[in-house]
DNA sequence: CGATCATGTAACATATAAAGTTACATGAAA
DNA sequence: TTTCATGTAACTTTATATGTTACATGATCG
């Protein structure tokens, strides 16, 4: 399968939108993310249904944040998205009769949960805000070599 | 993408061939596994290279096992299958120019790379002998139930 | 030596899932 | 009522694991 990047991109534009007040289009938000507007639609819907953020239709619409960013961690946007699968791998079989598999299984399993648990426990350590906060570290630092935000 | 179950599917073999003195032919480990010779061949080649096993050509050839199951780890057997990506997710853009996209990465790096760390440590504390002893475990216990390592 | 067996490998086919695209319906504002 | 923007279905593209076919290589048996 492809590389998940779908929790990426929609930090990237969590993170956008967070700079400047909206609303923002789906066009927009997919020109800063070189992608389609869809693919910024589908992302968002999840958390549109959780009220993270708003989306209005007519001019004047797009999409608004409406959480408190510093209550939002990476685990809740994650689990927005679907909470889709972590690990590029898998057991063959998940519920095998033999027995050798099972004792495959059991071993890959044990490392398998620690490693879903250990990540889904540092997704939810860090807030909206704490990236936020990273990132005006990031800008302040540029801007001492006098280039922008999105500076090449 | 699809999950990725080539680890799985070598230890399953290399604990079959743990069980009874070779050689095994691809096609007898296939069948045990329900898959293709070819596949087989595949996803032993690695090991065959780190010689973990030995392979032989022509009439009474096969695969034979060639290590110390005591010594190996399923970190080995990992490496042995070329490292292939544990997490399916991933960052939309490695090197990003965005400062927001960098924010981002940054954030997400530190998770995935202290999940891969822990998985990689995980498999590096399983070595095949121990694995065998938790198969032998599982035999022993059904037996007791009247029923054959491959029982329904 | 030639037939058979088994691996080695390339080439091609299939399956799955993310990402991208097109098309159109819905609804809000000018 | 025209325009704008989201909502969503359907389709295409891309990437990757898995499965399959075909054939070359080399070893053993007769």
């Amino acid at each position: 399968m492809k590389r998940d990047s779908r929790l990426s991109g929609v930090l990237h534009v969590l993170l956008h939108m967070a700079q400047q007040p909206g609303p923002f289009t789906s066009e927009t938000l997919a020109r800063a993310m070189a992608t389609n507007p869809v693919v910024i639609r589908r992302i968002m819907a999840g958390l549109r249904d959780l009220g993270y953020v708003g989306s209005e239709k007519g001019h004047g619409g797009g999409w608004t944040l409406a959480c408190d960013l510093s209550k939002v961690t990476l685990r809740d946007v994650y689990a927005a998205l679907g909470s889709p699968s972590l690990l590029a791998m898998g057991n063959r079989t998940e519920a095998p009769g033999c027995l050798v598999e099972q004792a495959v299984n059991a071993a890959l399993d044990q490392a398998f949960g620690d490693a879903q648990a250990l990540l889904l426990s540092r997704f939810g350590e860090v807030t909206l805000a704490m990236l936020g906060d990273d990132l005006r570290k990031r800008v302040g630092s540029r801007k001492l070599q006098g280039m922008s935000a999105h500076g090449a």
